[in-house]
DNA sequence: CGTTCGCTTGAACTAATTCAAGATAAGTGG
DNA sequence: CCACTTATCTTGAATTAGTTCAAGCGAACG
């Protein structure tokens, strides 16, 4: 595959022309990095833009105090680290390979030309950063309002819309993740994460492992995380009058 | 004070030249809005990108079930909505004036053309956006590890920099903000707020009053913010040895 | 002067955390 | 293959931070 050709699968160079994107395609180089490893951490000068185009990453960020939250995960097509377009910029959140990933990169000042030559790149980037912006003021204000276990319940539809694999068994979620890693999704602890991990297995809504998930009842997860408040812990047996 | 010197001070037009800044006021129109009514509402078209001039305005951003969060405080040079530039977009969050507020404004397709024509506004736009999501990532943060008397010191702390008046008994919030409100930006109830309050108040940190808080020692509050867990709950007497 | 709205505070409650102990599973090396 | 080690997960019990509800206070406002 070209490098073209990755490019226009991306949604942040989508529909430019060729010339476009065959000068893009020149400034960029290959990136790989294995699992675990970080593509950026937190607070180091902003050097670098990446678009992932195998393998998935997660967004990480951390506290002076070293606490640390992920706001999620992401995968082929995504980019990561538009902040380098930015002089001077330090990257405000780590990015952590949780796979092999391969890359596309392109350093701070052959991007910010780009973006000067293609005004509407500065656009696209626009909108990128703020549906991201959007996303995570979705998340705040589910973690000022809204419960635990719907929190839990809502990262669990996330993954599985993000690294959800269908089995005969049910959804597999293709990616190990630990209950501190739930936990540091949610705003919880990983004892928290596993009573109520441990509570849906009971209700048979998930099967649950070592640092793996398998939703078997996506419609009753999906009422958890609306909060459907579930009066009915399994479906009733039809029964007598009243 | 003509339209040019307003962009002037404003960190989105800083350093244009003057023909720029001229083109770009010719397609400014004022606008004003009296305390409490809305500049825009979160899911309406975003149809107009504002920077204000005058007054303050409160970022909110609401649930579909009704529940609110407030985001933060605009001032005087802050733009809003940059959101407009973007083809088709809604305003991810509400603004809402809290005091009489001026403003200039841009309709989406004029700025969309101003964009394109200069550049560089398209990568200050995008700085402007990636601050916030930095700042916003940051609340999420401390909203996600960090208990509520710490949180809201801090939202405490940012009110006394954004609208800090310094007076001979310390230094006075300049806008009203209810418990509730209080609340509604720092993730927790209005209960827990006016106890905080009224515990700070006993240790001399805070006069509080009805939407009002005059805070007496920043020293103190700051490190409540920062958590030095204040083993002295009034600084010690100088005392006998050890 | 009465009504409204915001604030405070107690008391009961509960969701979630913390700590501790043990179970389970996955490597590791002999 | 099995013992050993390590990491993850589960669960109970105690605790606590924060919420919720209810009642009353007091300042502001018409």
């Amino acid at each position: 595959m070209t490098t073209v050709a990755v490019l226009q699968q991306c949604r942040f160079f989508a529909d430019l022309d060729d010339t476009a994107l065959t000068t893009i395609a020149q400034h960029a180089y290959p990136y790989r990095i294995s699992s675990g490893y970080y593509l950026f951490h937190q607070g180091e000068p902003a050097t670098t833009f990446y678009v992932l185009t195998q393998g998935r990453a997660r967004v990480l960020q951390s506290s002076p105090e070293g606490q640390q939250v992920i706001l999620g995960l992401i995968g082929a097509h995504r980019e990561a680290g538009i902040v380098a377009a930015i002089e001077q910029a330090e990257y405000p959140l780590s990015l952590q390979a949780v796979e092999e990933c391969h890359a596309l990169a392109w350093d701070s000042a052959p991007l910010r030309d780009l973006l000067a030559q293609y005004p509407i790149l500065a656009l696209r980037a626009m909108r990128m950063v703020t549906g991201r912006f959007v996303q995570l003021q979705n998340l705040y204000r589910e973690l000022a309002t809204e419960r635990v276990e719907r929190r839990v319940a809502r990262a669990l539809l996330r993954l599985v819309a993000q690294a959800g694999e269908h089995t005969a068994d049910g959804i597999r979620i293709t990616i190990a993740l630990s209950r501190q890693d739930i936990g540091e999704m949610t705003g919880t602890t990983l004892y928290t994460v596993s009573r109520i991990v441990s509570g849906w297995e009971k209700q048979g809504i998930v099967t649950a492992g070592r640092e793996r998930v398998l939703v078997r009842d996506l419609a009753r997860l999906t009422a958890i995380a609306d909060d459907l408040a579930s009066p009915t812990p399994t479906p009733d047996p039809p029964c007598a009058e009243q």
